[in-house]
DNA sequence: TGCACCACTTGGTATATACCAAGTGGACCA
DNA sequence: TGGTCCACTTGGTATATACCAAGTGGTGCA
């Protein structure tokens, strides 16, 4: 189910082994027990197991070599560009945020371009520290046309704003274009995801934009770049 | 199996899916047959159909709407992580490649996962400097399943390989899945880029696949991250 | 001592079965 | 006619089982 009532057991077997490689400390390319072990020693049958596993191996937490074994890998999150929350919610992981503000406010001239907006027309702002299992993540730099959301400002900011612009403004996200590109950290930035000085990140430029084609989000997402990868799928365009 | 001889049954069928939904000129949000009907449909069992429609979905060609069924997902509408060369004319600049080596060899093993070869099947290797208006911007390293390029080795590599696969080989590469990530360069790759000490770089793990499903080539390219950026555009998983 | 070989373990694939939660659509009743 | 409700179908989860290919490591032979 998409939404169970109860944690699925191969969910919370990856989110034991999860914690048990964050909490042990266990070294990249430590050796995993053995998908039947695991299965054993947490009362579930290797197919149960080898889900959990299966989970972790996509997050790209583990790695997979046979037929020697289940390795833990470099650590690194590995995202989809669109929703933080959805994409964590993809991955049996707990999103969650940290609002550092929220206002109306005038758009910039880059921000306005993004959203189609005409002069004059407002936005509401979101600055919030995104995290992963208690991890932070990524800083996250949010803007909807104001005229579109009235009264965003005043509902909750823990989850996924996607699923608010869903079910409280019925707007349905269809596509997202994104930039992504590499920076050095600033120090306030460095502070708000408890990264080391010097430290790179990952800006994502993102625009989203409903089944109209209109765009409903901008946003400056900065991730640690060491602990962020993104996925990319796409379809090659036919040669000329 | 890593290598495995025969064709996994879930592999054949999902690019018989595949096929079907290229062929067929299905419409984004089609409803498939549910995974049992596709099972009986071709003698397999209801789990290994399924896992042919988890391995569509994983590439974006497919969603699932539990419990109603599993639909045929919207295309995606532009891709610019893929070929150097076609990205490049794409924005009308002089792309360029210079050959520092080019051999055939033993794959590692990831590359030989990647490429889904056999145990004892050899790849053909090229690694450039790809550079654009007389900028050097990447290094790339590019495998091709050695049985499927014969000869490769002795074409000239100044421009796109992926020309060559599709006017040589009759290989059409049709989709692409790359992993983007934020990386430290080493001394020789800043040598070769021409970039100062400490400087990032963004590593862009790619795999292109052909209409068939099959993996043409794997490649690990190494971007300037003070030079380089990255457009994705991406369907949004419809809401539940 | 050195090497060939084989048993064992690993993940990968495949089947059969079972139950669950949740939309869908039609039957049925008011 | 209009609305309520329930059977059916769907994908999601879970188990048990079986066989395969391929590294690993130890045994045992030359």
């Amino acid at each position: 189910m998409l939404a169970p009532v109860t944690t699925p057991r191969y969910v919370a077997l990856a989110a034991l082994v999860r914690d048990r490689i964050a909490g042990e400390q266990l070294a990249p390319h430590t050796l995993l027990p053995s998908e039947r072990e695991l299965g054993d020693a947490h009362g579930v049958s290797r197919m149960t197991a080898r889900q959990a596993l299966t989970l972790l191996e996509r997050e790209g937490l583990v790695y997979r070599r046979p037929p020697r074994g289940t390795f833990v890998a470099e650590p690194r999150v590995r995202f989809h560009v669109g929703s933080f929350s959805e994409e964590a919610d993809r991955q049996g992981r707990r999103p969650a945020a940290r609002l550092l503000w929220a206002e109306r406010q005038e758009p910039s001239p880059d921000t306005r371009r993004a959203l189609g907006l005409a002069e004059g027309e407002e936005v509401h702002a979101f600055h919030r520290v995104r995290s992963m299992d208690g991890v932070p993540l990524a800083l996250e730099t949010t803007y909807f046309p104001a005229d579109l959301t009235p009264g965003i400002l005043d509902v909750g900011v823990e989850g996924s704003l996607w699923a608010v612009l869903r079910e409280r403004y019925g707007v349905d996200p269809a596509t997202s274009t994104a930039v992504l590109e590499s920076i050095i950290l600033d120090d306030v930035s460095q502070a708000h995801l408890g990264a080391g000085s010097a430290t790179t990140g990952i800006l994502l430029t993102r625009s989203t934009y409903d089944t109209a084609g209109r765009c409903i989000e901008h946003a400056r997402d900065v991730y640690r770049a060491d602990r962020a990868s993104f996925e990319v799928t796409a379809t090659v365009a036919p040669p000329d």
